[in-house]
DNA sequence: GTCGTTGCAAAGCGTTTGCAGCCTA
DNA sequence: TAGGCTGCAAACGCTTTGCAACGAC
């Protein structure tokens, strides 16, 4: 758990996704890595042991293939802009699911996504 | 949006959704609806068509692939179990996303998966 | 007869794997 | 020197597309 013990590559995988600091695709973090720096292969077997390490944290997005974001210790959920298709963090959380779930069902992680338009694209 | 407008086979994959009555991935949709009658080209489009025309809506699990289910008219989330895998439909809805998005951003939907152990996996 | 639907096979796309060479401890 | 890391290319699985035959109105 220490970024010491990432070989050279994992670090370049995982520093893009710092310098970017949204949640991205595999192939966006490539091209944020820069193409010439890595193969494919590398890069896919980086970003599964990435999230394996706990650096990386995967975001999903309804219709969007698979993201990663680098980990946050605060909880937190998504907003997906449908016009400029961003993602964006959200603080908080609106919290009281026990009162949708049924009876002898034990919640042990959830995620929201919000879709709607960020401030950018409202007009 | 009358099921009389469907074609043959669109309604035989409607059939099964309904039949299994529970969100299915396009290949158990075609488990369901018996592999012989229809091929995977005429699947894919009928599950298209189907969405398109308001009969069936997508659900999106966090690591599963795409599912779809039968359009309800209620507002309703899924919970998904880590062990069966099995994706049941949750009523109700927490509500409060006013408060976590942020200023100038509007929302037009959102989405909200549990994850957990159902009834039948507790132990 | 026309136009949408169907099914096969091929192509496409993102991802994974096999393997040989490389680097690092 | 041993073991993991890397990159190429091939394989893979799911989905889409081209196209010719089919079927409904």
């Amino acid at each position: 758990m220490d970024i010491k013990s990432l070989t050279k590559k994992q670090r370049i995988v995982f520093e893009a996704f710092q310098r970017e600091n949204r949640p991205m695709t595999v192939q966006q973090a490539w091209l944020a890595a820069g193409v010439e720096c890595l193969g494919q292969a590398t890069l896919y077997r980086a970003v599964a042991k990435l999230e394996e390490l706990g650096f990386l944290s995967p975001v999903e997005i309804h219709g969007e293939p698979p993201m990663w974001e680098t980990k946050s210790s605060d909880h937190h959920h998504h907003f997906y802009c449908t016009k400029c298709n961003g993602v964006f963090e959200l603080q908080g959380c609106p919290g009281n699911f026990q009162s949708i779930l049924p009876d002898g069902f034990s919640m042990s992680n959830h995620s929201i996504t919000i879709y709607g338009n960020c401030s950018s694209c409202q007009n």
